[in-house]
DNA sequence: GATGAATGAGGCTTCATTCAT
DNA sequence: AATGAATGAAGCCTCATTCAT
């Protein structure tokens, strides 16, 4: 999986699922309890599939074979395992964008990053959708304020630094209409279309920001 | 307010609170009583402050100086309440649909569309928010999965017979494109960043399909 | 229907649902309106399927076609509808035992009578079974407390003026005894055994007392 | 107390309080906590006292002093406590049937099991109500069906077993009579008559089955 | 006679969290 | 690290009853 896989604010950088277990293993998650990792796991399973308001602790517990007791003693509160599951994700989205500095002629980093993008979206919508959930559920957004914020700057500046080898007077500009078509497309293909043609949608883009011509007055 | 004043699957044709008051009065609501109005007014504001799980009943009980026994006598469940108020809207929206035909130059409905929706989210921000976080909450969009796919085949409609004058034969890809930038828009000015140049990027759209040129390959 | 149909403490003396129509035009409910008459009829039904507790108002408003507000001009409560339910057979009871004056021979009497029980217990499982529930009830028990102990006596004095006639001295034993056997084949074939041989039990019991037998010791 | 003390099908083995208290302890409900003891002894006599429907879990609470979510910990619903109750004493009355063998001369059992019967019934007058007004409750009734019937089986096959040994040919009528008998006498003492003779009723049915011919035509 | 809006107490159940072991 | 008993607040809903019309 490419170090560029997640750009999107309702875009993330990888499956999650993958988070915590076997990918994580080795530079964050190295301490976590198996147990610990197993509840977080099926948190953000529950979460998805049912959301954050309706799945319970014993939801939790039952799922991942835990106790009560156990829960508590790794986390703080219920809203403590969403935020952790969260952090996760965005420590990975801030080292991954670090890690990531390509010499690619910027149209084709939109290309890829395209194409990335819609790779994920294919492959994760649940995560996707729980990510839509707990941003627009009052009570869950606030839990995640911050965090939302951090990561729409995170993707605006990568977006942006592309943008800004293209046309640094418009960067900003296309830079907002670029993620407003990725994240109206997921949204669109997620939740809205019973039968979302994605791959059109996805070749029209691609098409689009392959040979873009900005105007530059 | 336009008779065209609202096309967006996250996007409505009006004023929610004002359905259930003034507006409605003569035509749809007509009969409904006067406490039963303003549970529904009350829920309304309140499912959008805080989320559909979040409000109990008692809540909106306090809000509309009703006891809890009349909220039952008028809606069989909590549920109910949130599907009549999905229910007026989406009825409305039929209605308006029914009632709009433009003779215009189809580039120029585009752009009237388009300021109207962004006319809408910047006066009703809490109803925007309330669709969404029923769209992506899984337990409210079970409920409401119906009307959910009605709206959207609404609103992809009546785009469409806008672009069919346009191009007959990119007119769905069009469709779509549109609507996915309309609701990116939407979504990333709603709740993903925290100062959004929603003037500028409005700018950019109405340029874009005021000025459209399709390639008729 | 013979005067003498019933004799029963948990026996009464005919088809309660006739009591509340045709039949008792005339001379009891003579007054009573149509209405009225409609809701007794279908309390008696509704309680008797589902126990009193588990009727509620509601539920008899709308099965009998009647408003709440009518009800309550009808009747002072729910209590008071159960109690008049009870009252009209009870009255009924005194009613036909004052009627009822035989010349037969003591144990034909007795045979007739067994008969004429076992043949209501056929008709009439439902209403035999709300009175069941009715006394087995705490808080319905309660509030019909005075009218079993009427009914019971009532009951007991018919059985002991046939008994009298066969032996003075053993007449109340003989009634306990009479009483029980009836009481508890009712109550075994209502609600104990799923295929109960009620003939053949029949048979044994008019046997028994066609027969009968006293040791004057 | 007898191991046959119990054969009746609103008659038990044993005193249900007992069954939660010391008596149990060391053969089934040795593992049980002590408050879900208290819970189940307490809403045994609530239940007797009041009746299923007219006892509420607040009630049970209460008198348990244990909390709400307590009992919902250790019973999953309010019907559950019931069909535990009841499941208590039919597993009971499965191994005390189990154990019981007699040798004696069959008359002298039927004797003895008159006896046992009628002595329970003055000790445990609440838990007698209790069994028939869940049986004549329609929706208690519903809940435990299977049970009643079980133990209805069950009784009937003990008494028929002894009068198998009587008269082969009316065992079948003989049983029935026999449980009838008991039933009704138990039914007029508990919630017909005021001032029953269970005494002198008791002499008589004793009588009666001491010195039982059987016709064998 | 007749309606149904309105009330408020109370019922069952769920749940996050704590704590002794 | 791990368990599950225990708590109490809060949630949804039902219901008998009253009252203005």
């Amino acid at each position: 999986m490419s170090k560029k896989d997640s750009h999107g604010s309702i875009i993330s950088y990888s499956k999650i699922i993958d988070i915590f277990t076997d990918r994580m293993v080795g530079f964050v998650l190295i301490s976590m309890s198996d147990k610990k990792n197993k509840v977080l796991q099926i948190a953000t399973k529950l979460f998805a599939e049912k959301g954050f308001e309706n799945t319970s602790m014993v939801n939790i517990c039952h799922e991942a074979n835990v106790s009560k007791g156990l829960i508590y003693h790794h986390f703080k509160s219920k809203e403590s395992i969403l935020i952790e599951i969260f952090t996760g994700v965005t420590n990975q989205m801030i080292e991954m964008k670090t890690a990531s500095k390509s010499s690619q002629e910027p149209k084709l980093q939109l290309v890829q990053l395209i194409e990335t993008i819609f790779s994920q979206l294919e492959h994760d919508k649940a995560f996707f959708q729980l990510n839509l959930n707990i941003m627009f559920q009052p009570s869950t957004r606030q839990i995640l304020k911050e965090q939302i914020e951090q990561r729409a700057s995170l993707l605006f500046n990568s977006v942006k630094n592309i943008f800004d080898q293209i046309s640094l007077k418009k960067s900003d500009l296309l830079s907002y209409m670029f993620i407003a078509e990725i994240d109206g497309i997921s949204l669109n293909y997620l939740s809205i279309f019973n039968e979302y043609p994605l791959d059109m949608v996805k070749e029209e883009l691609i098409n689009k920001y392959k040979y873009l011509r900005i105007n530059n007055d």
